[in-house]
DNA sequence: ATATATTTTTAGGCAAGTCTAAAAATAATA
DNA sequence: TATTATTTTTAGACTTGCCTAAAAATATAT
């Protein structure tokens, strides 16, 4: 088993080999978790002493088949208590995140596999992330940014990229939640900025609002 | 905020305190925690400058007014989850404790609130244990052990003393859980055994059983 | 290719929480 | 009450996970 603190080092390397496919430096691992590069160091000796990543002194890290599954049920774990919190809970999305950050270190098998059923096997959380199987496996939705749809294209907002508290209660105050139909009326050329149908109601949305929004193309 | 350590610790002491109105020795704590006495009045120390206890050397401690609160706090929690883990995710009553002991350690007022709610309120655990309010306070039951009715007498069973799983899972062999009306048929004088009826049935109970189960007499 | 800048590792230290062994205080017994 | 036994505390040490500062390795730039 791992200590907390080593789960934590596990996510973060998973989500980082998730962007890359080259070994994650220490310096990568030491912001994310807001440490030192000194602290890494130390703690990915002790991962790899558990075989979960493979290290070269200089040359970064990599999960481990082991390492990868150990992290994708952190993942699990997480993403299942967010869709617990907001669907049972009424919490919001951008509140869940913290308390899924203690959720995802109980440790016990039953109750995850239970807490899947309760919840109807979700397939993806409140932000439309993915939640990885028992196996570690996640089903890839072939989803693209809403700033690379061309005018008159439309998708379903899947997901989103950034999901800082204050972009997930922007989009709740424009009314854009998961499972809505978009459809691009026009695109301005000299900022990006975007004029979208939503719901039969026009809006206009900047560049930055389109790079952080995940659609599936219909 | 309180570690992990702490909140262990200030359950402890809570519970002890329960038993007796003395101040609680290291000795008992360390019992209770499974450590060494000299770790409990290192700790001790720690929770007297956070004036949750009052610490005099050699005299045992206290809990203070904060230090009671903070303790049922972590035990509403605990049997909070108790509750959520029992009613929706189909745990039975002798798997719960170890799981609850993690989750009780989850900082989040809302999640506790919302969960109260979800659960619709419950006044008490599995086991029969009242769950403090908001503000520490338990309402207590009139209960009486299932050894002390006489004969003909009959009552709900609304507790168990020793939860155990070994006892929670005999109990579930004999039929007999929480709820359930019982009516004390013949007591045998040379070993305390009880000829009972519960739900039409008569059974044989050592005056063991007897001992560990709380009833509401009616 | 050599000098400079950046990244990573090492070395040594610190706080939390635990331990063992010994000392001090309290309790029990003769 | 004096002596022995028990309980509690102190002292010193260990592990985990973190830190800072300096050294070593790698990357960048002239």
């Amino acid at each position: 088993m791992f200590t907390l603190s080593e789960e934590n080092y596990l996510k973060t390397i998973y989500h980082l080999e998730l962007e890359t496919n080259k070994g994650i430096s220490t310096n990568a691992i030491a912001e994310k978790l807001a440490t030192k590069a000194s602290s890494v160091t130390d703690m990915i000796k002790k991962l790899s002493e558990k075989e979960v990543v493979i290290y070269k002194k200089y040359k970064g890290v990599k999960l481990t088949d082991l390492g990868k599954k150990s992290a994708a049920n952190i993942v699990r774990k997480h993403r299942l208590w967010e869709v617990f919190l907001v669907e049972k809970l009424d919490f919001s999305w951008d509140e869940v995140h913290e308390v899924a950050e203690q959720l995802e270190h109980i440790k016990s098998s039953k109750l995850i596999d239970q807490l899947d059923g309760f919840l109807n096997f979700p397939t993806h959380d409140p932000h439309g992330d993915p939640i990885p199987d028992r196996d570690g496996n996640l089903k890839t939705i072939e989803k693209s940014l809403l700033s690379t749809l061309t005018k008159n294209e439309s998708g379903i907002c899947v997901g989103v990229d950034d999901s800082s508290s204050e972009f997930l209660q922007f989009l709740d105050k424009k009314g854009i939640t998961l499972g809505k139909k978009i459809t691009i009326l026009d695109k301005e050329d000299f900022d990006d900025s975007l004029s979208i149908l939503i719901e039969d109601k026009k809006l206009s949305i900047s560049n930055k609002i389109a790079n952080n929004l995940y659609m599936k193309k219909s």
